[in-house]
DNA sequence: GCCCAAGTGGACACTACTGTCCGTTTCGGT
DNA sequence: ACCGAAACGGACAGTAGTGTCCACTTGGGC
């Protein structure tokens, strides 16, 4: 069924171009003024129409799915490139800090929008990406034995809202930097017995 | 200057009634429908007009100061009744998680909002709430020793991040208390002496 | 019980964004 | 170089939210 080689009806060049065009002004337009940036804005900063922007993307999900399509590769190549190594997971979420976060940030805000067909479709990548890497994490006691993938997409949201600009004058890498670090290694110095008594 | 007691000019029963209803109303409506909801939606939710509502906050960040204004209150009476106790930055902690965390979820959001000065006001006190506990608690060894007021912020803005419904059926109260947990005690097991890598 | 100031809420004009339509431009095969 | 198809983007009408105005209602001092 995906395999018919005539089903390609040969996209004009300028198309493509205007298409990887609006895929970067998303990018940088959702990183400084939020998922709910206007459309329009998008468009303009792409220097294209907004029909243009309509006609490859028939909604802000879509162009959130495309984008996070490109971050979705690059991690799996990197997981791929690591291969069965028992600390692939923790480079997996180092990674996302690494390379400038915005977009990678998307994954866990738009995983839960609920009216979203575009991105329900990128799901199960998402949780291929994840099981192997941390279920090896797990078994070699390099996370905690009772991490879960909800767990990881929790803490991708955590991570995803320091991301927003409090006008510390803290990059935003640094301020990611720090969060993984207080998350990895948690609130409690490692030795105290600190415990969180929510109920008695 | 704060002394006037002639200051009163003696406000209306029903007003009176009429504002406790709007953010009432209002704190039910930006838990579900986000800080972002139609102002237009608080009113009717609250069976007021909207004239009503803009009389009383002039814009959605006054509303939202007197929201966290209450619950301000309450944690500054809780931080109170703990006195010099070493653990009452915990308590402070969890409490905010224990008592439905809706509102408190609104401190960090709306703290780093920037043209907000109906809620930077709120700042120093948010600042004069933290402090002692923070360093009591560090100079107890309950929590690391190189935790700064900043980092509190933005584990409170990670611990907000999970309040989103993710239609897993989870209540927000188990994954409040589960990001907690992962955030007090860290990804890594307590002895593990794994570590996060991120620039050799 | 009366009256006026305080308070109310529906109506209105305004703005920002959305999504589509259509005349014009550009690509690429011949 | 030419031509048809593909792609473009400005224009347009529709919608949702905002903030204000004003004729009407209600509380509470006298």
């Amino acid at each position: 069924m995906t395999s018919l080689p005539e089903k390609k009806p040969a996209r004009r060049r300028d198309a493509e171009e205007n298409r990887a065009r609006i895929v970067a002004a998303a990018r940088e337009v959702y990183a400084s003024a939020g998922f709910d940036a206007p459309f329009d804005a998008i468009a303009r900063h792409a220097g294209v129409g907004r029909a243009t922007l309509y006609r490859n993307f028939p909604d802000r999900f879509a162009l959130g799915a495309a984008i996070i399509e490109d971050d979705l590769a690059a991690l799996e190549a990197i997981a791929r490139k690591h291969g069965d190594r028992p600390d692939t997971f923790m480079t997996l979420l180092t990674g996302m800090v690494e390379r400038h976060t915005e977009a990678h940030a998307l994954v866990p805000v738009l995983l839960r929008e609920p009216g979203a067909p575009a991105l329900q479709a990128l799901v199960p990548r998402v949780t291929r990406l994840l099981t192997a890497p941390l279920e090896r994490a797990r078994a070699a006691g390099l996370v905690r034995a009772d991490l879960t993938l909800t767990d990881v997409i929790d803490v991708l949201a955590m991570l995803a809202a320091v991301l927003a600009d409090d006008g510390s004058g803290r990059s935003r890498h640094g301020r990611m930097a720090r969060a993984l670090e207080l998350l990895v290694h948690g609130l409690v110095p490692r030795a105290a017995g600190a415990r969180v008594t929510s109920r008695r």
